[in-house]
DNA sequence: GTTGCGACCAACCGATCGTGCTATTTTGCG
DNA sequence: CGCAAAATAGCACGATCGGTTGGTCGCAAC
């Protein structure tokens, strides 16, 4: 790897980075030349626009994220281990980091209205993501952990929902309970899903 | 009221349509002044300053939706008919408007890690919606209605969490089915908070 | 009828925006 | 080492940013 290429992946680090408190749109050139210790057009030049720029930045976190908390669990055997697993290393990405919080749920926010190669990008790493969660869904059910009947689909859609309640009670409302609150929601939903142990 | 409060008003109204695919910070007060039909000075003599407005902006979102969401559901009975109406009026509120989606929601991710007086005002009305939330659960108790047992902060976030998977899937992945999920979704809390009828 | 005031606007300010074009420095290879 | 290529910096551009200034217009009170 040359040092452009090391630059460069520092440069979109640094972005990441300033893109957790301003947005993506609001790192400015300038300012995330002056983070990342080069001048602005030392830095423009590693890429053809500010738009490219922020594609590869989205698509640098999505492989972190594959990284951090996908990868990892796939490693698991299937079913509940693997589960427990990604819901883990899901709770970890949100609650870690500086500042904390999960950087797509700010990401999809701000561009689920502004249509382009960044909204794409975005929407492809949540369909991936939402994906995953349905299929180790789906093979807690083929291994009777779950109740076959089971719909995968409400399930990712509501594991969706209290991971984002976290992020909103963690950044938001920082209440110090955050996690524990996650925690007993994410229980009540397993609950409602796993087969009751007498019929395993 | 004057003809200037009357500007004034239409000012706010297209801040916040355009806040809603820009994000607040991203409202310029040249583009907001061509949407209104001013002059950049004309309209920036309504207001002490860019960060003023904003404030301004959330303060009237924040009215218009205690108008539209919290006070018609306080009309109803308490209990079951006005945790329902809540249910169904912010339901509504998510899923109506252009372009549709909560507004808090993407102002919260916008400003959740940007100290200063636009996330206290918006940190204030989330306040008031969570402990709407709560006091409207906490008589569902008292009526009987819900066990007398039930964590009602709890049930606020998992509300908060079903309500926010329901604006990403509405808003991002655009899925058709978003609103029947999210009814089921509600369904299920509801029914682990609820008495079985043959315990009223 | 003129005086006073709220509403509004054109022009402008310095700063910064994204983005080119042209040096100059740094790097890696023979 | 020397030298080409890669990496970075300097500089300037048109546009736009939030904000200011000075002033005009319409209308109501006197």
């Amino acid at each position: 790897m040359g040092k452009g290429e090391h630059t460069r992946t520092q440069i979109i680090e640094h972005a990441i980075t300033l893109a957790r408190t301003v947005g993506l749109e609001g790192v400015s050139l300038g300012a995330l030349a002056e983070s990342a210790g080069l001048s602005k057009s030392g830095l423009f030049a590693h890429f053809k626009s500010k738009k490219a720029l922020q594609v590869d930045v989205v698509e640098a976190a999505a492989e972190f994220f594959s990284a951090v908390v996908v990868r990892p669990a796939l490693r698991q055997p299937r079913g509940e281990s693997r589960l427990r697993a990604l819901f883990d290393n899901y709770l970890r990405w949100i609650g870690s980091g500086a500042p904390s919080g999960c950087i797509f749920m700010s990401l999809n926010h701000e561009f689920d209205d502004r249509p382009g190669p960044v909204r794409d990008r975005l929407l492809q790493s949540q369909k991936d993501w939402r994906n995953t969660i349905k299929t180790v869904a789906q093979h807690a059910c083929e291994a009777g952990y779950f109740h076959s009947d089971t719909d995968c689909d409400q399930f990712a859609f509501e594991f969706m929902g209290v991971s984002m309640a976290y992020d909103y009670t963690l950044k938001m409302l920082q209440n110090p309970q955050a996690e524990s609150i996650t925690i007993k929601a994410y229980d009540a939903l397993l609950q409602r899903c796993v087969m009751p142990p007498d019929q395993v």
